[in-house]
RNA sequence: GCUCCGGUAGUAUAGUCCGGUCAAGUAUACCGGCCUUUCGAGUCGGUGACCCGGGUCCGAAUCCCGGCCGGAGCACCA
Protein backbone atom coordinates (compact mmCIF):
# COMPACT_ATOMS: atom_id res chain seq x y z
CA UNK A 1 0.00 0.00 0.00
CA UNK A 2 2.93 2.28 -0.09
CA UNK A 3 2.84 3.13 -3.87
CA UNK A 4 -0.93 4.07 -3.06
CA UNK A 5 -1.62 7.26 -5.53
CA UNK A 6 -3.31 9.37 -2.51
CA UNK A 7 -0.13 9.87 -0.56
CA UNK A 8 1.73 11.10 -3.49
CA UNK A 9 -0.85 13.03 -5.07
CA UNK A 10 -2.19 15.07 -1.67
CA UNK A 11 -1.76 18.20 -2.89
CA UNK A 12 -3.56 17.79 -5.78
CA UNK A 13 -6.50 16.79 -4.14
CA UNK A 14 -8.99 18.19 -6.41
CA UNK A 15 -7.40 16.60 -8.89
CA UNK A 16 -8.94 13.81 -10.71
CA UNK A 17 -7.05 10.69 -10.52
CA UNK A 18 -6.55 7.53 -12.14
CA UNK A 19 -7.58 4.05 -10.21
CA UNK A 20 -5.57 1.96 -8.92
CA UNK A 21 -3.55 -0.08 -10.98
CA UNK A 22 -4.11 -4.06 -10.03
CA UNK A 23 -2.44 -5.88 -8.04
CA UNK A 24 0.20 -3.29 -8.14
CA UNK A 25 1.66 -4.24 -4.79
CA UNK A 26 2.40 -8.05 -6.18
CA UNK A 27 5.22 -5.88 -8.14
CA UNK A 28 8.04 -4.24 -7.21
CA UNK A 29 8.55 -1.91 -9.54
CA UNK A 30 5.61 -1.15 -11.96
CA UNK A 31 6.35 -1.34 -15.50
CA UNK A 32 4.36 0.12 -18.55
CA UNK A 33 5.82 0.48 -22.06
CA UNK A 34 4.49 2.79 -25.01
CA UNK A 35 5.08 0.37 -28.26
CA UNK A 36 4.04 2.11 -31.63
CA UNK A 37 4.99 1.41 -34.99
CA UNK A 38 6.79 3.74 -36.11
CA UNK A 39 4.92 4.55 -39.45
CA UNK A 40 3.37 7.50 -38.83
CA UNK A 41 3.31 10.17 -36.17
CA UNK A 42 1.16 10.01 -33.69
CA UNK A 43 -2.30 11.46 -32.65
CA UNK A 44 -4.72 11.77 -29.77
CA UNK A 45 -5.88 7.95 -30.36
CA UNK A 46 -2.47 7.09 -29.28
CA UNK A 47 -2.40 9.29 -26.44
CA UNK A 48 -4.57 7.10 -24.26
CA UNK A 49 -1.68 4.40 -23.99
CA UNK A 50 0.81 6.50 -24.07
CA UNK A 51 -0.43 9.18 -20.86
CA UNK A 52 -2.09 6.39 -19.61
CA UNK A 53 0.81 4.03 -19.22
CA UNK A 54 3.11 7.21 -18.48
CA UNK A 55 0.99 8.20 -16.16
CA UNK A 56 0.78 5.33 -14.08
CA UNK A 57 4.74 5.07 -13.52
CA UNK A 58 4.78 8.36 -12.56
CA UNK A 59 2.20 7.61 -9.85
CA UNK A 60 3.88 4.17 -8.52
CA UNK A 61 7.75 5.61 -9.25
CA UNK A 62 8.11 2.73 -11.91
CA UNK A 63 9.70 2.32 -15.42
CA UNK A 64 8.08 3.61 -18.24
CA UNK A 65 9.53 1.65 -21.72
CA UNK A 66 9.50 3.25 -25.24
CA UNK A 67 9.17 -0.01 -27.59
CA UNK A 68 10.09 0.38 -31.11
CA UNK A 69 7.50 -2.33 -32.85
CA UNK A 70 8.76 -2.26 -36.42
CA UNK A 71 8.85 -5.93 -37.45
CA UNK A 72 6.20 -5.62 -40.64
CA UNK A 73 9.14 -4.40 -43.72
CA UNK A 74 6.14 -5.06 -46.04
CA UNK A 75 2.54 -4.10 -45.19
CA UNK A 76 3.18 -1.90 -42.39
CA UNK A 77 6.45 -0.48 -43.44
CA UNK A 78 8.08 1.67 -40.86
CA UNK A 79 9.99 4.50 -42.01
CA UNK A 80 13.08 6.37 -40.57
CA UNK A 81 11.18 9.80 -39.98
CA UNK A 82 8.99 8.45 -37.65
CA UNK A 83 11.21 6.99 -35.22
CA UNK A 84 12.29 10.59 -34.50
CA UNK A 85 8.99 12.29 -34.98
CA UNK A 86 7.45 9.69 -32.25
CA UNK A 87 10.00 10.89 -29.43
CA UNK A 88 9.72 14.23 -30.42
CA UNK A 89 5.88 13.98 -30.06
CA UNK A 90 6.34 12.27 -26.70
CA UNK A 91 8.93 14.69 -25.53
CA UNK A 92 6.31 17.70 -26.36
CA UNK A 93 3.75 15.39 -23.87
CA UNK A 94 6.28 15.33 -21.34
CA UNK A 95 6.12 11.68 -21.33
CA UNK A 96 9.79 10.92 -20.59
CA UNK A 97 10.59 7.26 -21.10
CA UNK A 98 13.37 5.17 -19.28
CA UNK A 99 14.21 2.88 -21.55
CA UNK A 100 14.39 2.29 -25.24
CA UNK A 101 14.41 -0.27 -27.56
CA UNK A 102 14.18 -0.91 -30.98
CA UNK A 103 12.89 -4.94 -32.29
CA UNK A 104 14.81 -4.84 -35.15
CA UNK A 105 17.48 -4.66 -33.44
CA UNK A 106 16.56 -7.88 -31.22
CA UNK A 107 15.74 -10.49 -34.17
CA UNK A 108 17.96 -13.08 -32.99
CA UNK A 109 16.66 -12.88 -29.73
CA UNK A 110 13.63 -14.21 -31.17
CA UNK A 111 14.81 -16.52 -33.22
CA UNK A 112 16.62 -18.44 -29.73
CA UNK A 113 13.45 -18.26 -28.13
CA UNK A 114 11.61 -20.14 -31.21
CA UNK A 115 13.96 -22.47 -31.18
CA UNK A 116 13.74 -23.07 -27.91
CA UNK A 117 9.40 -23.73 -28.24
CA UNK A 118 10.04 -26.02 -31.81
CA UNK A 119 12.76 -27.78 -29.54
CA UNK A 120 10.67 -28.87 -27.00
CA UNK A 121 7.34 -29.39 -29.39
CA UNK A 122 5.97 -26.19 -28.40
CA UNK A 123 5.66 -24.56 -31.77
CA UNK A 124 6.48 -25.80 -35.36
CA UNK A 125 7.27 -24.54 -38.71
CA UNK A 126 4.63 -25.18 -40.92
CA UNK A 127 4.87 -25.28 -44.66
CA UNK A 128 0.41 -25.41 -45.22
CA UNK A 129 -0.86 -22.17 -47.11
CA UNK A 130 -3.11 -20.01 -45.32
CA UNK A 131 -5.92 -21.34 -46.71
CA UNK A 132 -5.02 -24.96 -46.22
CA UNK A 133 -3.93 -24.50 -42.54
CA UNK A 134 -7.65 -22.29 -42.44
CA UNK A 135 -9.07 -25.16 -43.52
CA UNK A 136 -7.76 -27.81 -40.85
CA UNK A 137 -7.91 -25.41 -37.94
CA UNK A 138 -11.87 -24.59 -38.22
CA UNK A 139 -12.74 -28.27 -38.43
CA UNK A 140 -10.05 -28.36 -35.22
CA UNK A 141 -7.85 -31.05 -36.80
CA UNK A 142 -4.21 -30.22 -36.63
CA UNK A 143 -2.84 -30.06 -39.64
CA UNK A 144 0.21 -32.45 -41.16
CA UNK A 145 3.25 -29.96 -39.93
CA UNK A 146 1.88 -30.04 -36.59
CA UNK A 147 2.39 -33.75 -35.26
CA UNK A 148 5.99 -34.21 -36.90
CA UNK A 149 8.12 -35.29 -34.58
CA UNK A 150 10.58 -33.08 -32.62
CA UNK A 151 14.09 -33.71 -34.93
CA UNK A 152 12.00 -33.28 -38.13
CA UNK A 153 10.51 -29.65 -36.83
CA UNK A 154 14.23 -28.65 -35.53
CA UNK A 155 15.55 -29.73 -38.97
CA UNK A 156 12.68 -27.59 -40.54
CA UNK A 157 13.70 -24.57 -38.18
CA UNK A 158 16.97 -25.08 -39.22
CA UNK A 159 16.14 -25.05 -42.96
CA UNK A 160 14.11 -21.93 -42.17
CA UNK A 161 17.09 -20.08 -40.14
CA UNK A 162 19.59 -20.74 -43.38
CA UNK A 163 17.10 -19.50 -45.61
CA UNK A 164 15.86 -22.87 -47.32
CA UNK A 165 11.88 -21.00 -47.55
CA UNK A 166 11.05 -18.24 -49.64
CA UNK A 167 8.81 -15.71 -48.96
CA UNK A 168 5.16 -17.55 -48.29
CA UNK A 169 6.43 -21.03 -48.11
CA UNK A 170 6.76 -21.53 -44.50
CA UNK A 171 5.72 -19.96 -40.90
CA UNK A 172 6.67 -21.00 -37.20
CA UNK A 173 3.28 -21.25 -35.36
CA UNK A 174 2.91 -21.74 -31.80
CA UNK A 175 0.49 -24.55 -29.98
CA UNK A 176 -2.66 -23.64 -28.85
CA UNK A 177 -5.45 -25.82 -28.31
CA UNK A 178 -6.90 -27.60 -31.30
CA UNK A 179 -10.58 -27.05 -30.31
CA UNK A 180 -10.37 -23.86 -28.01
CA UNK A 181 -13.62 -21.75 -29.43
CA UNK A 182 -12.03 -18.83 -30.92
CA UNK A 183 -10.89 -20.09 -34.31
CA UNK A 184 -8.50 -16.90 -34.25
CA UNK A 185 -6.38 -18.30 -31.18
CA UNK A 186 -5.47 -21.77 -32.72
CA UNK A 187 -1.47 -22.55 -33.68
CA UNK A 188 -1.00 -18.69 -34.19
CA UNK A 189 1.55 -17.41 -36.53
CA UNK A 190 4.91 -16.37 -35.00
CA UNK A 191 7.48 -15.95 -37.52
CA UNK A 192 7.47 -16.17 -41.45
CA UNK A 193 9.92 -14.83 -43.97
CA UNK A 194 9.99 -11.64 -45.61
CA UNK A 195 12.00 -10.63 -49.21
CA UNK A 196 14.12 -8.18 -47.95
CA UNK A 197 15.96 -8.07 -50.97
CA UNK A 198 12.75 -6.61 -52.26
CA UNK A 199 11.04 -5.07 -49.33
CA UNK A 200 14.28 -3.67 -47.09
CA UNK A 201 13.69 -2.51 -44.02
CA UNK A 202 14.27 0.78 -43.18
CA UNK A 203 17.28 0.35 -40.49
CA UNK A 204 18.38 -2.92 -40.96
CA UNK A 205 18.05 -3.36 -44.71
CA UNK A 206 18.29 -6.74 -45.99
CA UNK A 207 20.23 -8.20 -43.28
CA UNK A 208 17.15 -10.23 -41.58
CA UNK A 209 14.48 -12.87 -43.92
CA UNK A 210 12.77 -14.38 -41.04
CA UNK A 211 10.57 -11.84 -39.32
CA UNK A 212 8.37 -12.25 -35.87
CA UNK A 213 4.55 -11.50 -35.82
CA UNK A 214 3.16 -9.39 -33.35
CA UNK A 215 2.74 -11.75 -30.93
CA UNK A 216 5.80 -13.25 -30.66
CA UNK A 217 8.08 -10.20 -30.15
CA UNK A 218 5.58 -8.34 -28.12
CA UNK A 219 4.80 -11.34 -26.25
CA UNK A 220 8.53 -11.83 -25.55
CA UNK A 221 9.46 -8.17 -25.21
CA UNK A 222 6.98 -7.52 -22.30
CA UNK A 223 8.23 -10.72 -20.42
CA UNK A 224 11.99 -10.20 -21.02
CA UNK A 225 11.72 -5.87 -20.38
CA UNK A 226 10.13 -7.09 -16.88
CA UNK A 227 6.29 -5.19 -17.71
CA UNK A 228 4.17 -5.86 -15.00
CA UNK A 229 1.09 -3.88 -16.63
CA UNK A 230 0.09 -3.90 -20.30
CA UNK A 231 -2.18 -0.97 -20.90
CA UNK A 232 -3.15 -0.88 -24.29
CA UNK A 233 -6.84 -1.29 -26.87
CA UNK A 234 -8.90 -3.61 -26.62
CA UNK A 235 -7.96 -4.64 -30.26
CA UNK A 236 -5.60 -6.29 -28.48
CA UNK A 237 -7.43 -8.65 -26.13
CA UNK A 238 -7.71 -11.72 -28.29
CA UNK A 239 -3.72 -11.29 -28.64
CA UNK A 240 -3.44 -11.84 -25.04
CA UNK A 241 -5.44 -14.78 -25.24
CA UNK A 242 -2.77 -16.06 -27.88
CA UNK A 243 0.21 -15.12 -25.99
CA UNK A 244 -0.82 -16.75 -22.87
CA UNK A 245 -0.09 -20.02 -24.31
CA UNK A 246 3.43 -19.21 -25.38
CA UNK A 247 4.30 -17.82 -21.71
CA UNK A 248 2.27 -20.92 -20.46
CA UNK A 249 5.32 -22.89 -22.81
CA UNK A 250 7.71 -20.90 -21.85
CA UNK A 251 7.32 -20.66 -17.94
CA UNK A 252 6.67 -17.23 -17.81
CA UNK A 253 3.89 -15.39 -15.81
CA UNK A 254 1.83 -13.24 -18.05
CA UNK A 255 1.36 -9.71 -17.23
CA UNK A 256 -1.51 -7.66 -15.71
CA UNK A 257 -3.25 -6.46 -19.28
CA UNK A 258 -5.36 -3.61 -19.47
CA UNK A 259 -7.45 -3.23 -22.98
CA UNK A 260 -8.91 0.07 -23.44
CA UNK A 261 -11.65 1.70 -26.20
CA UNK A 262 -10.97 3.69 -28.61
CA UNK A 263 -10.83 7.10 -28.35
CA UNK A 264 -12.24 9.41 -31.06
CA UNK A 265 -13.03 13.52 -31.27
CA UNK A 266 -15.58 14.56 -33.14
CA UNK A 267 -15.22 15.68 -36.28
CA UNK A 268 -11.01 14.92 -36.24
CA UNK A 269 -9.30 11.90 -38.62
CA UNK A 270 -7.68 9.83 -36.48
CA UNK A 271 -6.65 6.84 -38.09
CA UNK A 272 -3.40 6.68 -39.23
CA UNK A 273 -4.53 5.15 -42.89
CA UNK A 274 -6.88 8.47 -43.26
CA UNK A 275 -4.47 10.58 -42.33
CA UNK A 276 -1.80 9.69 -44.30
CA UNK A 277 -4.37 8.78 -47.55
CA UNK A 278 -5.50 12.79 -46.64
CA UNK A 279 -1.77 14.11 -47.11
CA UNK A 280 -0.76 12.11 -49.95
CA UNK A 281 -4.16 13.16 -51.85
CA UNK A 282 -3.83 17.01 -50.75
CA UNK A 283 -6.70 17.00 -48.93
CA UNK A 284 -4.25 17.79 -45.23
CA UNK A 285 -1.29 20.60 -45.80
CA UNK A 286 0.90 18.28 -43.57
CA UNK A 287 0.53 16.08 -40.43
CA UNK A 288 0.10 19.26 -38.51
CA UNK A 289 -3.19 21.05 -40.66
CA UNK A 290 -5.37 21.92 -37.97
CA UNK A 291 -8.41 19.67 -39.10
CA UNK A 292 -6.12 16.58 -37.59
CA UNK A 293 -5.74 15.21 -34.30
CA UNK A 294 -2.05 14.35 -34.55
CA UNK A 295 -0.02 15.66 -31.46
CA UNK A 296 2.26 18.12 -34.32
CA UNK A 297 -1.84 19.56 -35.32
CA UNK A 298 -2.68 20.12 -31.75
CA UNK A 299 0.64 21.93 -30.78
CA UNK A 300 0.21 23.94 -33.77
CA UNK A 301 -3.05 25.34 -32.74
CA UNK A 302 -1.87 25.64 -29.03
CA UNK A 303 -3.42 23.35 -27.27
CA UNK A 304 -1.22 22.56 -23.99
CA UNK A 305 -0.13 18.98 -23.45
CA UNK A 306 -1.16 19.37 -19.82
CA UNK A 307 -4.17 19.68 -21.11
CA UNK A 308 -4.64 16.63 -23.09
CA UNK A 309 -2.49 14.41 -19.88
CA UNK A 310 -5.89 15.95 -18.12
CA UNK A 311 -8.32 14.79 -20.48
CA UNK A 312 -6.99 10.88 -20.97
CA UNK A 313 -6.66 10.74 -17.29
CA UNK A 314 -10.74 11.93 -17.01
CA UNK A 315 -11.41 9.53 -18.81
CA UNK A 316 -9.84 6.31 -17.39
CA UNK A 317 -9.42 2.94 -18.90
CA UNK A 318 -12.37 1.64 -19.35
CA UNK A 319 -12.66 -0.72 -22.23
CA UNK A 320 -15.66 1.32 -23.76
CA UNK A 321 -14.66 3.26 -26.89
CA UNK A 322 -15.07 7.26 -26.41
CA UNK A 323 -16.39 9.99 -28.68
CA UNK A 324 -14.99 13.05 -26.84
CA UNK A 325 -16.19 16.73 -27.93
CA UNK A 326 -13.38 19.31 -28.36
CA UNK A 327 -15.06 21.00 -25.21
CA UNK A 328 -13.99 18.54 -23.21
CA UNK A 329 -10.26 19.22 -23.82
CA UNK A 330 -10.92 23.12 -24.57
CA UNK A 331 -12.10 23.22 -21.03
CA UNK A 332 -8.85 21.93 -19.48
CA UNK A 333 -6.79 24.06 -22.20
CA UNK A 334 -8.53 27.09 -21.48
CA UNK A 335 -7.77 26.96 -17.81
CA UNK A 336 -3.83 26.71 -18.62
CA UNK A 337 -4.41 29.12 -21.06
CA UNK A 338 -6.62 31.81 -19.32
CA UNK A 339 -3.88 32.20 -16.35
CA UNK A 340 -1.06 32.39 -18.89
CA UNK A 341 -2.10 34.22 -22.11
CA UNK A 342 -1.42 38.17 -22.72
CA UNK A 343 -4.34 39.86 -24.10
CA UNK A 344 -4.63 42.13 -27.53
CA UNK A 345 -7.00 43.26 -29.40
CA UNK A 346 -7.81 41.89 -33.15
CA UNK A 347 -10.45 43.33 -35.54
CA UNK A 348 -11.52 40.69 -37.86
CA UNK A 349 -12.24 41.58 -41.36
CA UNK A 350 -12.01 45.86 -40.21
CA UNK A 351 -14.24 48.71 -41.01
CA UNK A 352 -13.65 52.06 -40.71
CA UNK A 353 -15.06 53.90 -37.22
CA UNK A 354 -14.97 57.68 -37.67
CA UNK A 355 -15.07 59.17 -34.45
CA UNK A 356 -15.63 63.47 -34.37
CA UNK A 357 -15.55 65.82 -31.40
CA UNK A 358 -12.82 64.44 -29.51
CA UNK A 359 -12.06 66.77 -26.65
CA UNK A 360 -8.50 66.24 -26.29
CA UNK A 361 -5.83 63.55 -27.64
CA UNK A 362 -6.55 60.72 -25.29
CA UNK A 363 -3.72 57.91 -24.54
CA UNK A 364 -5.06 54.57 -23.52
CA UNK A 365 -2.81 52.01 -21.35
CA UNK A 366 -4.22 48.62 -21.91
CA UNK A 367 -3.64 45.51 -19.70
CA UNK A 368 -1.42 42.59 -21.27
CA UNK A 369 -3.06 40.62 -18.46
CA UNK A 370 -6.68 41.49 -16.23
CA UNK A 371 -5.74 39.85 -13.31
CA UNK A 372 -1.73 40.23 -13.92
CA UNK A 373 -0.90 44.04 -13.95
CA UNK A 374 2.51 43.30 -13.58
CA UNK A 375 2.88 41.77 -16.89
CA UNK A 376 3.01 45.24 -18.33
CA UNK A 377 0.35 47.29 -20.90
CA UNK A 378 0.52 48.31 -24.69
CA UNK A 379 -0.51 51.96 -25.31
CA UNK A 380 -1.89 53.95 -27.78
CA UNK A 381 -2.31 58.07 -28.63
CA UNK A 382 -5.68 59.00 -30.48
CA UNK A 383 -4.97 62.08 -31.18
CA UNK A 384 -8.34 64.43 -32.66
CA UNK A 385 -7.14 65.96 -36.00
CA UNK A 386 -9.00 68.82 -38.77
CA UNK A 387 -11.92 70.81 -38.15
CA UNK A 388 -14.18 68.14 -36.96
CA UNK A 389 -12.21 66.84 -34.09
CA UNK A 390 -11.86 63.38 -35.39
CA UNK A 391 -9.82 60.30 -34.89
CA UNK A 392 -10.36 57.17 -37.15
CA UNK A 393 -10.01 53.97 -36.14
CA UNK A 394 -10.68 50.19 -36.84
CA UNK A 395 -12.91 48.31 -35.61
CA UNK A 396 -14.53 44.66 -36.49
CA UNK A 397 -17.24 43.96 -38.80
CA UNK A 398 -18.76 42.23 -36.77
CA UNK A 399 -19.13 44.69 -34.16
CA UNK A 400 -20.17 47.49 -36.91
CA UNK A 401 -22.68 45.24 -38.03
CA UNK A 402 -24.35 44.91 -34.64
CA UNK A 403 -24.16 48.90 -34.41
CA UNK A 404 -27.50 50.90 -34.32
CA UNK A 405 -27.65 54.75 -34.57
CA UNK A 406 -27.91 56.68 -31.72
CA UNK A 407 -26.61 53.38 -29.50
CA UNK A 408 -23.67 54.25 -26.76
CA UNK A 409 -20.73 52.24 -27.16
CA UNK A 410 -17.34 52.18 -25.20
CA UNK A 411 -13.92 51.32 -26.87
CA UNK A 412 -12.47 49.44 -24.33
CA UNK A 413 -9.93 51.50 -21.49
CA UNK A 414 -10.67 54.70 -23.97
CA UNK A 415 -13.92 56.51 -24.24
CA UNK A 416 -17.42 56.16 -25.10
CA UNK A 417 -19.26 56.99 -28.51
CA UNK A 418 -22.30 57.54 -29.99
CA UNK A 419 -23.26 55.98 -32.96
CA UNK A 420 -24.56 58.61 -35.75
CA UNK A 421 -24.32 56.29 -38.79
CA UNK A 422 -23.32 52.93 -40.02
CA UNK A 423 -22.65 51.79 -43.81
CA UNK A 424 -20.66 48.45 -45.13
CA UNK A 425 -17.85 49.92 -44.90
CA UNK A 426 -17.60 53.20 -42.67
CA UNK A 427 -19.25 53.88 -39.31
CA UNK A 428 -19.36 57.92 -38.40
CA UNK A 429 -20.01 58.38 -34.25
CA UNK A 430 -19.36 60.94 -32.10
CA UNK A 431 -17.39 61.29 -28.96
CA UNK A 432 -19.76 61.05 -25.93
CA UNK A 433 -17.42 60.86 -22.99
CA UNK A 434 -14.48 59.42 -20.99
CA UNK A 435 -15.80 57.79 -18.00
CA UNK A 436 -15.98 54.09 -18.08
CA UNK A 437 -18.58 54.79 -14.88
CA UNK A 438 -20.87 56.56 -17.66
CA UNK A 439 -21.46 52.96 -19.72
CA UNK A 440 -21.32 50.80 -16.96
CA UNK A 441 -24.60 51.69 -15.83
CA UNK A 442 -26.41 51.22 -18.88
CA UNK A 443 -24.05 48.26 -19.75
CA UNK A 444 -23.15 49.43 -22.98
CA UNK A 445 -21.16 46.88 -25.29
CA UNK A 446 -17.43 47.03 -24.84
CA UNK A 447 -15.74 46.86 -28.12
CA UNK A 448 -12.22 46.25 -29.30
CA UNK A 449 -9.91 48.93 -31.64
CA UNK A 450 -7.38 49.68 -32.89
CA UNK A 451 -5.90 53.25 -34.19
CA UNK A 452 -5.98 53.73 -37.66
CA UNK A 453 -2.34 53.33 -38.51
CA UNK A 454 -1.18 51.15 -35.78
CA UNK A 455 -2.70 48.07 -37.26
CA UNK A 456 -0.90 44.98 -38.48
CA UNK A 457 -2.18 42.68 -41.25
CA UNK A 458 -3.21 39.28 -39.34
CA UNK A 459 -4.40 36.04 -40.59
CA UNK A 460 -6.12 33.86 -38.46
CA UNK A 461 -5.85 30.25 -39.40
CA UNK A 462 -8.95 28.32 -38.10
CA UNK A 463 -9.91 24.44 -37.08
CA UNK A 464 -11.26 24.23 -40.53
CA UNK A 465 -8.48 25.33 -42.38
CA UNK A 466 -9.76 28.83 -43.34
CA UNK A 467 -8.41 31.79 -43.21
CA UNK A 468 -9.77 34.65 -41.09
CA UNK A 469 -8.02 38.38 -42.40
CA UNK A 470 -7.90 41.56 -40.13
CA UNK A 471 -5.77 43.76 -37.79
CA UNK A 472 -4.24 42.95 -35.12
CA UNK A 473 -2.71 45.97 -33.14
CA UNK A 474 0.93 47.13 -33.66
CA UNK A 475 1.96 45.47 -29.96
CA UNK A 476 1.95 41.80 -31.82
CA UNK A 477 4.82 42.85 -34.01
CA UNK A 478 6.93 41.93 -30.64
CA UNK A 479 5.12 38.68 -30.42
CA UNK A 480 7.47 35.32 -31.07
CA UNK A 481 6.64 31.78 -32.85
CA UNK A 482 4.87 29.92 -30.37
CA UNK A 483 3.24 32.43 -27.94
CA UNK A 484 0.20 31.74 -27.14
CA UNK A 485 -2.25 34.70 -26.66
CA UNK A 486 -6.01 36.17 -26.72
CA UNK A 487 -7.75 38.12 -28.79
CA UNK A 488 -10.59 39.77 -26.63
CA UNK A 489 -13.51 38.22 -27.81
CA UNK A 490 -12.44 36.39 -30.43
CA UNK A 491 -10.29 33.17 -28.71
CA UNK A 492 -6.92 31.94 -27.72
CA UNK A 493 -4.53 31.61 -30.84
CA UNK A 494 -0.89 30.54 -31.20
CA UNK A 495 1.75 32.72 -32.82
CA UNK A 496 3.28 31.40 -35.68
CA UNK A 497 4.84 33.47 -37.79
CA UNK A 498 5.87 37.63 -37.02
CA UNK A 499 6.87 38.56 -40.15
CA UNK A 500 5.64 41.05 -42.97
CA UNK A 501 2.08 39.83 -41.56
CA UNK A 502 0.88 37.93 -38.59
CA UNK A 503 -0.19 34.39 -39.10
CA UNK A 504 -1.35 32.61 -36.01
CA UNK A 505 -3.45 29.48 -35.51
CA UNK A 506 -6.79 30.08 -34.00
CA UNK A 507 -7.29 27.33 -30.30
CA UNK A 508 -10.27 28.05 -29.27
CA UNK A 509 -12.43 30.38 -27.51
C1' G B 1 -21.66 -15.94 -39.21
C1' C B 2 -18.31 -17.25 -35.02
C1' U B 3 -15.51 -15.58 -30.30
C1' C B 4 -15.30 -11.71 -26.81
C1' C B 5 -16.57 -6.91 -24.55
C1' G B 6 -19.74 -2.95 -23.41
C1' G B 7 -24.49 0.22 -22.89
C1' U B 8 -25.37 6.21 -16.48
C1' A B 9 -27.59 13.61 -18.56
C1' G B 10 -25.46 16.92 -25.19
C1' U B 11 -20.20 15.13 -24.10
C1' A B 12 -17.02 12.66 -20.56
C1' U B 13 -16.87 10.32 -15.95
C1' A B 14 -18.14 8.24 -10.44
C1' G B 15 -21.15 4.41 -8.50
C1' U B 16 -21.89 -1.80 -10.78
C1' C B 17 -17.21 -6.65 -8.32
C1' C B 18 -19.31 -6.99 -2.17
C1' G B 19 -27.88 -5.03 -3.86
C1' G B 20 -30.18 -0.51 0.67
C1' U B 21 -26.46 5.49 2.73
C1' C B 22 -28.16 6.70 -5.33
C1' A B 23 -35.63 9.88 -5.77
C1' A B 24 -27.81 8.83 -8.73
C1' G B 25 -22.08 12.41 -7.39
C1' U B 26 -18.43 15.28 -10.54
C1' A B 27 -16.53 17.96 -14.89
C1' U B 28 -17.97 20.32 -19.25
C1' A B 29 -21.90 22.31 -22.16
C1' C B 30 -26.56 25.04 -21.62
C1' C B 31 -29.86 28.79 -18.74
C1' G B 32 -30.02 32.67 -14.85
C1' G B 33 -27.86 35.84 -10.64
C1' C B 34 -23.37 38.19 -8.74
C1' C B 35 -18.65 40.05 -10.05
C1' U B 36 -15.67 42.07 -13.96
C1' U B 37 -13.25 48.09 -18.59
C1' U B 38 -13.14 40.83 -23.05
C1' C B 39 -19.87 38.17 -25.16
C1' G B 40 -13.18 35.60 -21.26
C1' A B 41 -12.03 34.14 -16.32
C1' G B 42 -14.12 33.76 -11.32
C1' U B 43 -18.41 32.86 -8.18
C1' C B 44 -23.54 31.33 -6.78
C1' G B 45 -27.93 28.82 -8.37
C1' G B 46 -30.78 25.95 -12.06
C1' U B 47 -32.24 22.37 -16.26
C1' G B 48 -30.52 17.52 -17.57
C1' A B 49 -29.09 10.42 -17.20
C1' C B 50 -29.25 4.55 -14.90
C1' C B 51 -30.99 0.99 -23.29
C1' C B 52 -35.77 -2.09 -23.14
C1' G B 53 -38.62 -6.23 -21.03
C1' G B 54 -39.07 -9.93 -17.54
C1' G B 55 -37.18 -12.42 -12.95
C1' U B 56 -34.94 -12.85 -7.83
C1' C B 57 -35.45 -9.87 -3.40
C1' C B 58 -38.56 -6.32 1.87
C1' G B 59 -35.32 -3.52 -1.56
C1' A B 60 -31.79 -3.53 -8.14
C1' A B 61 -28.08 1.53 -11.80
C1' U B 62 -26.00 -2.63 -9.12
C1' C B 63 -27.63 -9.89 -9.31
C1' C B 64 -30.10 -13.51 -13.22
C1' C B 65 -32.53 -14.34 -18.11
C1' G B 66 -34.14 -12.48 -22.86
C1' G B 67 -34.14 -8.60 -26.41
C1' C B 68 -32.23 -4.24 -28.73
C1' C B 69 -28.08 -1.18 -29.78
C1' G B 70 -22.79 -0.29 -30.04
C1' G B 71 -17.62 -1.89 -30.24
C1' A B 72 -13.40 -5.33 -30.87
C1' G B 73 -11.25 -9.77 -32.86
C1' C B 74 -11.67 -13.75 -36.55
C1' A B 75 -4.09 -11.52 -41.34
C1' C B 76 2.26 -15.23 -43.02
C1' C B 77 -0.57 -6.38 -39.77
C1' A B 78 0.57 -3.89 -35.35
Amino acid sequence: MKNWPETQKKHEAEEKKLSPLPNADKYKTITTRFSPNPDCVLHLGSARAIVLSHEYTRMYNGKFILRFEDTDPKTKKPQLEYYEAVKRDLKWLGCKWDEEYIQSDRLEIYYGIVGKMVGEGNAYVCECTPEQFREKTLAKQACPCRDLSAKEQTERWQKMLSGGYTEGQAVVRVKTELDHPNPAIRDWPALRVIDTGKYPHPRVGSKYFLWPLYNLAAGIDDHLMGMTHIIRGKEHYTNMVRQKYMYQHLGWEYPEAIHYGRLKITGAALSKSKIVAGINEGDYADFDDPRLGTFAALKKRGIQPEAIKKLIIEVGTKPNDVTLSWENLYSHNRKILDASSNRYFFVAAPVELRVTGLPKAFQAKLPLHPERPDRGFREYTVTPEGTEKAATLWISDKDAKAMQAGQTMRLMELFNITINSVTDKAVNASYASESYEDVRKIKAQLIQWIPKGAEYQAEVVQQDASVVQGYAEAACKKLKPDDIIQFERFGFVRVNEVGEKLVVYYAQK
